[in-house]
DNA sequence: TTTGTCCTTGCAAACGTTTGCATTTTTCTA
DNA sequence: TAGAAAAATGCAAACGTTTGCAAGGACAAA
């Protein structure tokens, strides 16, 4: 590979325009046989290739896609970025990838500067309040597709798991194996993501006509920390407030949960059931399999990417598609069946 | 921000040349006081974002870097890609972001479009034995920074943990808390890496004239199961090959090993002590944190970083610099002293 | 008034492509 | 063999910047 090969060069050399080689390179429009067999032959001698940022420019187009996270280090980011890679990467785009470090003004620059990039289409987890620096970008027909957390009333297009139904079913997976007093540790309200799952929870309770103990709900920041802070509160309150079960609405707070509930002698499941959340127990080192909510992040970054596609490349240009996908109850064992 | 205006529009509406807006907007250059102020305040009225494709093109720098990994969704690449991040685009730099999904074919593939896109710089976890796609990329005066896995006797810049020292240093930690038959549990030998830890782990032995059963050695491919299977294989053993303790050299290995003592009744550490590779207890579910043999994820972003910065902005080129860092030992509590 | 200096601005080329249109060459038909 | 149609190629503009050089104007010193 060389990068001071260009277009001209290999024209110079062949004594043609540069126009002929750019079409014989391109297969697109008519080229004459023996003309485009030394064109080529002579582009692989010297090893062209060709410069995307000029191509870019001229077709105002830059075969690039930026994701923006709070957190590439959190697993569920991870696959759902693997997911998106794969799905375009094989149709030539490559994605610009920023960390905002769970930030608004981090995230805030770095869209900006993705801007400058003109990047063909935005995938953003965000952690801003304000929805009007990812709307610029769909003001100048850029597509835009919020994941996680998506604010609410949006305009733009989303693809997240179905948060109210994840907190329903976590309700009703312990419902239904008979526990009637449940504690929940949810994530902090502001973000919309973790309010319709405790809203979800709720109303699955509210169906069955059982009513929740207030005490028995408890707000963490997701990290494994507040999950294990949230649970000795719930213990200490055991005798006022029991209960047979809890919900625990993230993966690093369910692992804080069971750290705090194992410390205590106590046993999981039999004293007290935990459903976690998103938990990756492929990855996990524990030697019990948490029973957890998941959220599909294949699908999630396959979906990302096949709208993107859709958008891109068909240029189907759908606006405002809001995908909400089911999430699931992965088994594991620290559900204890009470029927 | 609009994408439509440029630098022309801007200029056409004051009557002035597209010189001189760039100049106004860069502050680079003399300009006159009242012009400038014109121009900001007309390029803020429109909402002018320069157009980095352009400005890439003309002065041969892409303002990007391209980072190649085998799996994102890996918190160990998850950590080294945030520091990266952020270290780089505190300068103005944004990541190109490719994964292989440990398949050679799609390395050399996302390397070549990364190519095409003229990134400034290349940051890789290279799954293939083949050196020269990379070589490349320097031959071209694009830096190049191997991180995990470095091929021997590379002319190119590396920075990752000093594999052998990691290895040694868990034979170390092992032996000095009493055991004295030890087995282990290494990746696969065709990956430097896995190959230089074992080297380490036997170097240990030998220093201390302690020697190793071959049968307590076992190779896996660094995911659970292959763990998991080969503590198996280990326990199964037992009578004939007894041991005290097992150095596993992967997270997830460790965890799958820990998973199968646990199933047969034995108990960590009191039965047999684990040390395991690269844990993350902060993610981690267990109830017991394991002691493990640390990767400095953030340090090896962050000095990655710094060689970028290092070569780009400050144009240092210092060719082929190789970066060891020390691995740490994180203590938990799945040693057992025997002293 | 002249000369020279400094400050400000403009011109035009360059970066490496793609592509509509014009032009040349080839091939075919009558 | 002329003429037309088809095929192949070239020209030049365009994409949006940056920047070396030159030119213009203002102002001060002689």
């Amino acid at each position: 590979m060389k990068s001071d090969t260009t277009l001209k060069s290999i024209a110079k050399e062949l004594g043609v325009s540069v126009s002929t080689i750019s079409r014989a390179l391109n297969n697109k429009s008519v080229v004459n046989e023996k003309t485009r067999e030394k064109v080529v032959e002579l582009a692989k001698k010297y090893g062209y290739v060709p410069n995307e940022i000029a191509r870019s420019l001229q077709k105002c187009s830059s075969h690039t896609i930026a994701v923006v996270l709070p957190d590439i280090s959190e697993v569920f980011f991870g696959k759902i970025v693997k997911q998106i890679s794969a799905v375009v990467s094989a149709h030539g785009y490559t994605l610009l990838l920023a960390d905002t470090g769970e930030n608004k003004e981090q995230e805030r620059k770095h869209l900006q500067s993705l801007y400058q990039h003109r990047v063909d289409a935005l995938v953003l987890a965000s952690v801003d309040d304000e929805e009007k620096h990812a709307k610029s970008f769909a003001d100048n027909s850029i597509p835009v597709i919020y994941i996680d957390n998506v604010p609410e009333g949006t305009d733009l297009s989303a693809v997240t798991v179905d948060n109210f139904s994840a907190g329903k079913l976590g309700f009703n997976r312990l419902y239904d194996a008979g526990h009637r007093s449940i504690a929940t540790i949810m994530g902090l309200q502001n973000e919309i993501s973790a309010s319709l799952r405790l809203k979800g929870f709720l109303s699955g309770a509210e169906e069955v006509n059982l009513p929740i103990n207030p005490d028995l709900i408890k707000i963490g920041d997701y990290k494994r920390q507040s999950g294990y802070d949230a649970m000795c509160e719930l213990l200490d309150n055991r005798d006022k407030s029991p209960f047979t079960a809890v919900y625990v609405a993230s993966e690093k707070m369910t692992y804080g949960a069971k750290k705090a509930i194992n410390e205590r002698g106590l046993k999981v499941p039999e004293d007290i059931s935990i459903l976690g959340f998103d938990v990756h127990n492929d990855d996990y080192g524990g030697s019990q399999n948490i029973t957890s909510i998941k959220q599909p992040e294949e699908q999630i970054g396959k979906k990302v990417g096949e709208l993107l596609i859709d958008a891109l490349v068909n240029k189907i240009n759908a606006s405002s598609q809001k995908i909400l996908l089911s999430p699931l109850v992965e088994e594991g064992d620290t559900v204890s069946d009470l029927n």
